[in-house]
DNA sequence: GGAAGGTATCACGAACTTCGTACTATTCAA
DNA sequence: TTGAATAGTACGAAGTTCGTGATACCTTCC
């Protein structure tokens, strides 16, 4: 394939940095006490797959296990995540969101979802459907 | 403006999660000890503003400014950053690379950007032109 | 059945990070 | 020339990550 220059690659970089500082920053103004980082990202990997256990998340988020189960502990004392030991296997440990924790993924992917609205505000509908299909494209590369 | 489908959204954002998973993933590779995330920022901002103080990266990242000293003062430590008391003003603090950050800077951006090639490898020429177009309308409308 | 070995998780503690409070040094303004 | 404002830092408290070691459970192979 052609290469991309070099320009073009530093705009993609620019870019990215961006919209991470825009994230960083607009999630500092929810109502709510902020979770960090790593309890965000566990909470989402719940609500996308029910009933995993801290493993699988340490391998996805690419963390320690220890660190996950730490995680764990604080989301279930802030009453957002709930253990459940499957008779199935009962070394494991199955994750699943409470009430609660399902509010706040709930309004997590709605700020998320208005970040995106407000990204794609300056494109007209034409461009638009285009950067979408590029980023799924590239997304679904999975390479 | 026609407003952009949830499902759109929901493609925008699954992107995002895989890129950002990617770089954390990516980042974890190098053979030097790897900086945090805080440290990297401020290392890049350095490089793109040389000369500039604590509290303009503070300010910049929506940290506290103790946070950056404290940053700082590790950054100073590993030999990366410098301070300079500028005659101008002698309350203020220029910070700059030292070789050893400009290398650090130099291997973090090279990585960077071979991510971002990957990235569009799955693109064609023209559907690369045109999604660097969207990103940097996007970026550069600032809103 | 039972011992050996592997797997999933947690308890603990060390090292590190973030950030609020309080302080110093310097500049600005009247 | 003081008094207020500004740039940055020292210190300490609270919180986070992760390695080590312990516990409970499952599987396999005699």
């Amino acid at each position: 394939m052609t290469m991309p220059t070099d320009e073009e690659l530093a705009a993609l970089g620019a870019a990215f940095d961006l919209f991470a500082r825009r994230y960083k920053l607009a999630e500092a103004l929810g109502p709510e006490k902020p979770l960090n980082e790593l309890d965000k990202q566990i909470l989402s990997y719940v609500a996308k797959n029910d009933g995993c256990g801290p493993t699988d998340i340490a391998r996805y988020l690419g963390v320690a296990n220890t660190t996950v189960s730490s995680a764990t502990d604080r989301l279930v004392k802030r009453e957002l995540l709930r253990r459940q030991r499957p008779e199935a296997d009962r070394r494991a440990v199955a994750l699943h969101l409470t009430p609660a924790g399902e509010g706040r993924v709930a309004a997590l992917q709605a700020m998320y979802g208005e970040l995106h609205r407000r990204m794609l505000a300056p494109l007209d509908a034409e461009e638009r459907r285009q950067m979408i299909a590029m980023m799924a494209k590239v997304a679904n590369d999975d390479a």
